[in-house]
RNA sequence: GCCGGAGUGGCGGAAUUGGCAUACGCGAUCGACUCAAAAUCGAUUGCCCUUAUGGGCUUGUGGGUUCGAGUCCCACCUCCGGCACCA
């Protein structure tokens, strides 16, 4: 006898898989293309290869794999595919740092992915893989953003942007934390600079509405997104400088608190500000301020408790509601990103306002009655967020505020001075990148035509090589003489290519499409693929990328759609966000040192092993700590499982006893039924992975403790038998290649072509249950009773019971509750 | 501050519809096997009182509903994640 040994098995089972091509799937109209399954496209995020794979990929790929396997089983024609988002920063600076090519230090990454990925054995269809950084990738990544260009979707301005001083480039804004380089930790600054941006503001409402078409997504994922999109409904109210004869519109969410406003302010960035002030006696003090602010970080003016500054222009508004002129002054509590960078004030209703006029001595007037007491700051309950009959408001006072907001609005509307208007948090999404590894932006600028798109035949714009790395300013590209000159495709006249890249968001944005027909190089996709395999039916990935990747993705579908390249509005029906593995309570990082290298523990367990450690840790959406001995536990669970098998597998018995089967061949049978129905269920349920698992550990259990001696016994081999290919074809989704072993040496199949089991319901009931007793609600006996007994039967076991009856003695029985087949309850006085 | 999630043994966690709290795993203790160790197998393992029998208590805190609450309702506390001077 042998023990349980993981690398021969795994590499066993990973070559079968790997010579008979098991997980490829055709498409319709291909040969072996099955028209009878239903599909089911089970993805995972793809992963970004930098250096080796960590424990966090695996958890992403364990998971994604049990569904997919669980799909097949069910009887799913599953499309399984596998790529790598390989264009991006991590090898650029490591390009910087040593001068390897990143593509050299990328392909050694995605070998390495690669690998891992078979020695886990995840059942990946690779005939579809693709790389987001090669030509044949990137130039429909291109073609798409000329798609978008030619829409109106893709356009370039002159905008702020984070920049990183020490690294002399721009950063996205989500590698701005806390106004800090999320590489470096050097405080940004904003730039202007000309950028190509994707405008997908156009799409914010349909990205909040479409919410209702997806079938499950977790509910904090939309949350995070629905508040990144920020959506305020409000009016924007025009507010008049006679003097200067300027109007400056503000955006209000509150309206009705109009006969408040008592002053008004602008953003320091705000482009009137020079003109209000030239030649005034504020000018100096106004200059000095917005120079201050300017030198200030992002993370100094965003901090909290932040004191209120601000300096008056010596200027007034008329506000419009009631011929009131307030002063004007300029305040960094404004942003000019925000709405159009000015408000108005109304410290009675607002906090910040308030906090603004007491520091300036402003006045502060109640227009709406109540008092919040969580809020209110003075004697008279002010600052009031809160709804009420309004007040010094002319007409309006005594009404509720709420009624006579649209009447307000309809009013400035009519007079010219207003109308409903919406704000978003969201911005346009800027993609351009002053970096080397990513796809070049398939524009040139021409002297004579100006900005003209790279036609479709002259795809791909090729990422030239280059020397030197590093960031100078502007995109290292544009070191590359020989590539930026080039012909304009209209005039055939001198012309210069864009040098930014695009953003690695924007790659992978549609990478789930090309999966469908990889090797297409008429067009991105083929038509009939797409309709076949879209949406992604369950997508998988880590929670981190529940806004920008899910959000991106979302608006490259609903605008490839408008362009008439999809079908479908969503692009993933179902999503589940794993939760994040920790090492000793923490997230794992090199400098900490508390990585796990999967490489390692797959070494010395198995994969079957490590993944299934993995879906047993918690609730796979949840978070958990990784723990060594944990891992060892699951190892000695399939090792026990194995050991079964061996046992089990030279014995043989005579077919009939296998329905003679009872006493605890039959129990050992019905343990194996339980199993199947509690694994099929958790599942279900949301992907209860762990609670599976442990079905399955319970029944491996069952069989040892009772497998002395039932060889002898009639039936007691073919149910010991039973009950070890179930565990195996149960396990099989977590730790596919010693439930494929198996299974194969007990029945002589392969596991993956047979479809999931079915639980007996008649081996689910059992002829006796166990009747809970209790007096005043407390547990006081357990009997066994049968399984149909009646309510006045259970009511006589119950009180005949010993145990029951000290604690009846003396008293009245004043209630009686019977849940039959599961409980009585005696109430006594 | 706003939004979302979570609080259960020494630890990770389970409990399907309001009905046996602590499944499964880890750790720990004891025993078998062994010259010994490892591996393996078996037993015990929420807390307190008790020689045992037995009894009492226990799901973050305080109340409530109910024959019965980890689960439902109200108030609060703590932790984690996201957003945040967003008008």
């Amino acid at each position: 006898m042998s023990g349980y040994d993981p690398k021969t098995i795994e590499s066993k089972w990973q070559q079968v898989w790997a010579e008979e091509k098991t997980w490829e799937v055709p498409n319709p109209g291909e040969p072996g293309f099955d028209d009878s399954k239903p599909k089911a496209y089970v993805l995972e995020m793809l992963p970004y290869p930098s250096g080796e794979p960590h424990v966090g990929h695996l958890k992403t790929y364990a998971v994604g794999d049990a569904i997919a396997h669980f799909r097949r089983r069910h009887g799913f024609q599953v499309l399984h595919p596998m790529g790598y988002d390989a264009f991006g920063l991590p090898a650029e600076n490591n390009a910087i740092k040593t001068g390897e090519p990143p593509r050299e230090a990328t392909e050694r990454s995605i070998a390495s992915f690669r690998q891992q990925f078979r020695e886990w054995g995840i059942s990946i269809d690779w005939s579809r893989e693709i790389g987001t950084h090669t030509p044949e990738y990137y130039r429909w990544t291109q073609w798409i953003f000329l798609r978008l260009f030619e829409k109106g979707l893709a356009y370039r301005t002159e905008a702020p942007v984070q920049w990183c001083p020490k690294d002399a480039t721009v950063l996205a804004n989500e590698q701005v934390v806390d106004g800090r380089c999320e590489r470096c930790g050097t405080e940004v600054v904003q730039r202007n600079l000309e950028q190509w941006f994707f405008r997908i503001t156009d799409y914010a409402d349909r990205l909040l509405a479409d919410f209702d078409r997806l079938e499950s997504w977790p509910e904090h994922v939309i949350t995070m997104q629905r508040n990144w999109i920020g959506r305020s409904e409000g009016a924007e109210v025009v507010f008049r400088c006679e003097e200067l004869d300027l109007d400056f519109p503000v955006f209000t969410t509150r309206p009705d608190t109009l006969f408040g406003a008592t002053f008004f302010v602008l953003a320091p960035e705000h482009p009137e500000l020079e003109r209000l002030v030239a030649g005034t006696p504020a000018e100096e003090a106004v200059r000095e301020y917005v120079n201050r602010i300017a030198r200030e970080s992002a993370e100094e003016r965003g901090a909290e408790d932040r004191e209120k500054t601000g300096v008056p222009l010596g200027r007034t508004v008329v506000n419009p509601v009631n011929g009131e002129e307030i002063p004007m002054f300029v305040a960094d509590y404004v942003l000019m990103e925000y709405g159009t960078g000015a408000i108005m004030a109304v410290p009675g209703h607002d906090s910040r306002d308030y906090e603004f006029a007491k520091a300036f001595e402003l006045p502060v007037r109640r227009v709406i009655e109540g008092v919040d007491p969580e809020a209110a700051v003075d004697d008279e309950g002010l600052p009031y967020p809160g709804d009420g009959p309004m007040a010094n408001s002319g007409r309006f006072d005594g009404r509720g505020n709420r009624e006579a907001y649209a009447e307000i609005v309809a009013w400035l509307e009519s007079e010219g001075r207003g109308s409903p208007s919406v704000n978003y948090r969201l911005r346009d999404w800027l993609v351009s990148r002053q970096r080397y590894w990513g796809a070049p932006i398939p524009i040139v600028y021409c002297e004579k035509c100006g900005t003209v798109p790279v036609p479709d035949e002259q795809l791909p714009v090729e990422l030239p090589e280059i020397e030197d790395y590093a960031p100078q300013g502007k995109s290292p590209l544009a070191a590359a003489e020989d590539w930026v000159a080039t012909e304009c495709p209209r005039c055939d006249g001198p012309a210069r290519r864009e040098t930014d890249t695009m953003d690695t968001f924007v790659d992978s944005s549609w990478y789930f499409i090309r999966y469908l027909d990889p090797h297409n190089d008429a067009a991105p996709w083929g038509p009939a693929a797409a309709a076949h395999w879209l949406p992604v039916d369950q997508y998988i990935g880590g929670v981190e990328h529940a806004i920008l990747h899910l959000m991106y993705a979302r608006f490259f579908t609903k605008a490839l759609a408008d362009i008439g390249q999809l079908d479908i509005q969503e692009p993933f029906a179902n999503l589940f966000a794993q939760g994040m593995i920790t090492r000793d309570g923490a997230k794992m990082s090199k400098s900490r040192g508390n990585t796990v290298s999967p490489g390692d523990y797959v070494e010395r367990y198995g994969a079957d092993s490590a993944r299934t450690y993995i879906c047993f840790m918690g609730p796979p959406e949840r978070g958990a700590d990784w723990s060594d001995e944990g891992v060892e536990g699951v190892n000695r669970f399939l090792s026990r499982l194995w050991r079964l098998c061996e046992e089990v597998e030279g014995r043989t018995e005579a077919p009939e006893s296998e329905t003679a089967a009872d006493g605890r061949a039959r129990d050992l049978r019905a343990k194996a039924h339980w199993a199947i129905d509690k694994a099929t269920r958790d599942f279900q349920r949301g992907f209860q992975f762990n609670t599976a698992i442990s079905a399955v550990m319970e029944l491996v259990n069952d069989a040892y403790r009772v497998k002395d001696g039932i060889y002898e016994e009639p039936g007691g081999t073919a149910a010991v038998r039973f009950a070890t290919a179930t565990a195996a074809s149960l396990i099989f989704p977590f730790a596919p290649h010693l439930g494929s072993e198996v299974f194969e040496r007990l029945t002589g199949n392969r596991v993956w072509e047979d479809p999931w089991p079915v639980a007996d319901p008649s081996l689910l009931v059992s002829d006796t249950v166990t009747l809970i007793v209790q007096v005043n609600g407390k547990l006081r006996d357990r009997i066994e009773v049968p399984a149909e007994a009646s309510k006045d039967e259970l009511l006589g076991l119950a009180r005949a019971s010993e145990k029951v009856e000290r604690y009846l003695d003396g008293k009245d029985v004043v209630k009686e509750i019977v849940v039959p087949g599961k409980l009585v309850n005696l109430v006594v006085r």
